[in-house]
DNA sequence: GTTTTCATGTAACCCGTTACATGATTCA
DNA sequence: TGAATCATGTAACGGGTTACATGAAAAC
């Protein structure tokens, strides 16, 4: 039964992991990561909570002040709002999600939001899952290069011009990744890294200790 | 009424232009060009032929044996297949169509079609149409280049990387508009050009620059 | 005082895929 | 003879958007 997409319910899973959120603000750090740049409609959001919720992976709690704001000042009443937070079977399902590194996670449609959570993922699923993306393009790149030299008499110069540069597009893909794929690796070998590039702002503020070892930097 | 996305129906009356064809062949011609490498199903295809039909833009006709053909071997007694093509109102609906230079033209959806249908399209109409995808092209790359700026914080290291990776490959786009649009208005310059040549006869190696100031580091 | 932004939600619709149904033809 | 490919089509479903409805707070 379970089987269908899940790209959002996994990245609303992930977002809320780090800390919770109410509807409006989660959707705007959403388009930050699914789809690069588009806009995900509320149409989808809201209903998509209210399913998590009726499934107990998130509770939304109505909340019209902030509940231990201290911090940042000129934000006394605002409007209420409800915000969601995982429960323990939300952070189990959400680890279960994240351990899995099989097809499903580099597939098209999941593989941004997947590696968006990379943070909250173990190295060897991470690796694997860049691995099965790499494995995954190549193949394509392959099938469309031998069925476009198949075809290309009878293409005109613009769908080819088109067809070229998909392929390039794909290719840089593939380059990418291997970056990507060789400092995991090295990540791997030394796994106390000391070469980081900009600090990562650390700050969840839920008091968990589930972190999983190889999980973190 | 008309207003739709008419992705699929543009896409099938430019290819019938050139020439008469059944179903599945079309479909094979329609998924080198329509999202580059994604099938498009039958349950898509076969209802939007009959929709044309009915629409008067097309007619199919039934036929066992190969009209006129005498050129190819070896195919005699092929099972019955409808073979549509144009009608009068189906070719000029199509012109009318790629006269279009609108923003529809160069949104996501339309562009590529629009783009592989060039070869039915004059000179000024894809630059005007190449044209207003760079400008939407760039002005995207701006805003998320400013909401990024203003969130970089809060993303760990991952969303960050997907985020850079995404923006390079829009700029990398734009690069390559850019190409074609310097070449549509060589052709321009001199309309009947030596047979040979791309689109993009030249591929310019270097990473140049028009890297805006301002945007990281 | 009005417009913008914040905030939540529902109903209708759109465009596509998957799964199903059917059958002829070619190839191993 | 049985599998793969050619060929056409329909019904159900899925996952999203648009448009609509509502209202409070902030900015101008």
């Amino acid at each position: 039964m379970r089987s269908r997409s899940d790209v959002l319910e996994t990245a609303i899973l992930g977002l809320l992991k780090d800390s919770p959120l109410h509807g409006y603000e989660l959707r705007k750090r959403l388009n930050l990561v699914l789809g690069s740049f588009r806009a995900l409609s509320y149409g989808s959001l809201y209903p998509a909570l209210k399913t998590l919720v009726t499934r107990g992976l998130i509770i939304g709690t109505e909340s019209s002040e902030a509940p231990s704001a201290a911090l940042a000042p000129a934000l006394s009443g605002r409007r209420s709002r409800i915000v969601y937070e995982l429960t323990a079977e939300g952070k189990e399902h959400l680890q279960q999600i994240l351990a899995q590194a099989g097809p499903a996670a580099w597939e098209d449609e999941n593989f941004d939001v997947r590696f968006a959570l990379f943070g909250q993922t173990d190295v060897e699923t991470r690796l694997r899952i860049l691995e099965g993306r790499r494995t995954r393009l190549t193949e394509r790149l392959e099938a469309v290069r031998e069925s476009t030299t198949r075809s290309r008499a009878r293409m005109d110069e613009y769908t080819w011009e088109l067809q070229r540069h998909g392929l390039e597009q794909v290719e840089r893909e593939v380059r990418w990744l291997d970056g990507l794929i060789t400092a995991e690796r090295d990540r791997g070998a030394r796994p106390t890294g000391s070469a980081n590039d900009h600090p990562v702002s650390r700050h969840h503020t839920t008091a968990d200790g589930d972190r999983r070892p190889g999980t973190e930097r």
